[in-house]
DNA sequence: TTAAGTGCAAATCATTTGCAATCCC
DNA sequence: GGGATTGCAAATGATTTGCACTTAA
């Protein structure tokens, strides 16, 4: 593997939120300054097509990167768009018995008020 | 209201799967061969804005437009591509338990492979 | 040594926007 | 008349790609 690829992937990983490709470029360019974009997209493509990372897609967002593989979901604040992971195990079963067929996966994007913004709101 | 978004709003609610833009467009070209591009997205936006429809975004494709307001899910066959509404109507209740958090609402795609793709599997 | 991966720049795709002209209350 | 909406065309933002040139196994 690439040296570039390698960076890339260690930002990720070691990342505790949910990084757009752009920011991910800037932090690489800090480590590896001569790194191209078109490098950081194409690896994130090949990770997530190879199931390393997970994709997120979100309406009116650029595409953000997941270092978590285990099956989650996210929350999504409709004031501050921050995102949080959430982990709720049944669901897959939940879902295939309900639609009475096996499932690969899914993306649940949970729209919401988070803790912070909803305090705001209160004053 | 114009005629433009008339005509949109016409050809979504009268359609059965859920249309891009580009086929929207192309459509409402039949009926008013002048109407551009912007406008249909224009006129999109604002709907989608105003609650009329619902946009639906995922991952690798353009966002999609569906007619259908009352909460539900898409099944998305990673074989095909093919687009299905499901109704989970217990669904947001089951994540506000789970969560413990009140929810504005969920964008839920789940990926599987339809039936017609699964036959054609088993040749 | 050579297949895989890079940087760069141009291309593509989906979508948005500025603006002068047009439409409708 | 005047605000809302259009068509057009150019701009934007995210992402992809072609290609000549490295690089790492």
């Amino acid at each position: 593997m690439s040296k570039q690829r390698d960076i890339i992937h260690d930002i990720i990983k070691s990342s505790n939120d949910h990084m757009s490709a752009d920011e991910i470029y800037r932090e690489a360019r800090k480590v590896l300054p001569s790194i191209a974009m078109g490098t950081v997209y194409r690896n994130l493509g090949l990770m997530a097509e190879a199931g390393e990372i997970r994709r997120i897609t979100m309406i009116n967002a650029p595409d953000r990167f997941d270092k978590t593989l285990e099956a989650h979901e996210h929350l999504v604040c409709q004031k501050c768009g921050e995102l949080y992971d959430v982990f709720l195990p049944d669901l897959k079963k939940y879902l295939e018995d309900k639609i009475d067929m096996k499932i690969i996966g899914y993306d649940l994007n949970i729209r919401y008020v988070c803790e912070n913004c909803m305090k705001e709101e209160g004053k």
